[in-house]
DNA sequence: GTCCTTGCAAAGCGTTTGCACAGAA
DNA sequence: TTCTGTGCAAACGCTTTGCAAGGAC
């Protein structure tokens, strides 16, 4: 995956340093959607001299050239994933874990919103998870 | 539309103090899901002592009584409104405005995400807005 | 009297900004 | 040299917290 993570930068013309690389391939396996903060807490063992500045300026980098996607959460929190499959989320509203669902499709007539071009559409389910309605 | 919010709280167990009613009031007729500072600025000229901690705390006191909904913006802004009947989002990407929409639906398998009770959705489409679209 | 509403002031916290240092080209 | 990546420190802005004053009951 790091080899397709340098590949992707020679495409868009940024350089692949450590530092990206590790935050990419960070984004690439945790699953969670994590927060600047979980990034900087998780990555600081492996580079000491990481500081969240960084995780910003890389991040913001990262979503200027749509390699990761924000999600705005209910509790003004940001989190972060990689821009690679369409995809869907649902949020738990007992424990706000976000996961990835297949896409969800959307009905609407375009004629009751007209004059109005629409390039996107995000879909978020909310309800209970599985290990909440265990408990 | 008063008498209506009197007799909500009348039913929650609140009581409507003439703040509380401004608030709901200005969310009934502003059709733009201000935030807790836009609120703020456009009620001060009537409620002169009024500050921002009384703001957010009626509308934590709203948002417990689902009198209001947040909603989560791209730019980390918390915005608000009445919670009265089901609608989507329609998000312009040049003016950051939001437009209510009628409710978009949606069609997903609740195989493909067993065990995840589904409560809630929340569709937000993203585009140009007819405004935005003359310029 | 008690309870509730309001609001000032301060703290908290996530994020951005300014600037400077080090390394690469 | 110039440009780029990094990171410390400070500033910033939104939100929450602590607490006290005033009013309703």
């Amino acid at each position: 995956m790091s080899i397709n993570f340098t590949e992707k930068c020679k495409e868009l013309g940024i350089s692949p340093s450590i530092t990206r690389k590790r935050i990419y391939e960070y984004l690439e396996i945790s699953k969670n959607h994590p927060t600047v903060d979980e990034i900087y807490q998780d990555l600081i063992g492996d580079l000491p001299t990481l500081s969240k500045t960084t995780v910003y300026n890389v991040l913001s980098l990262f979503l200027e050239h749509d390699l990761v996607e924000a999600i705005n959460t209910s509790n003004n929190e940001k989190r972060y994933e990689i821009a690679d499959h369409p995809h869907s989320h649902f949020t738990c509203r007992i424990c706000n874990t976000i996961y990835d669902v297949p896409r969800v499709s959307t009905t609407y007539d375009s004629n009751q919103i007209p004059g109005f071009t629409i390039e996107n559409e995000q879909v978020n389910l909310i309800g209970i998870c599985p290990s909440c309605m265990k408990k």
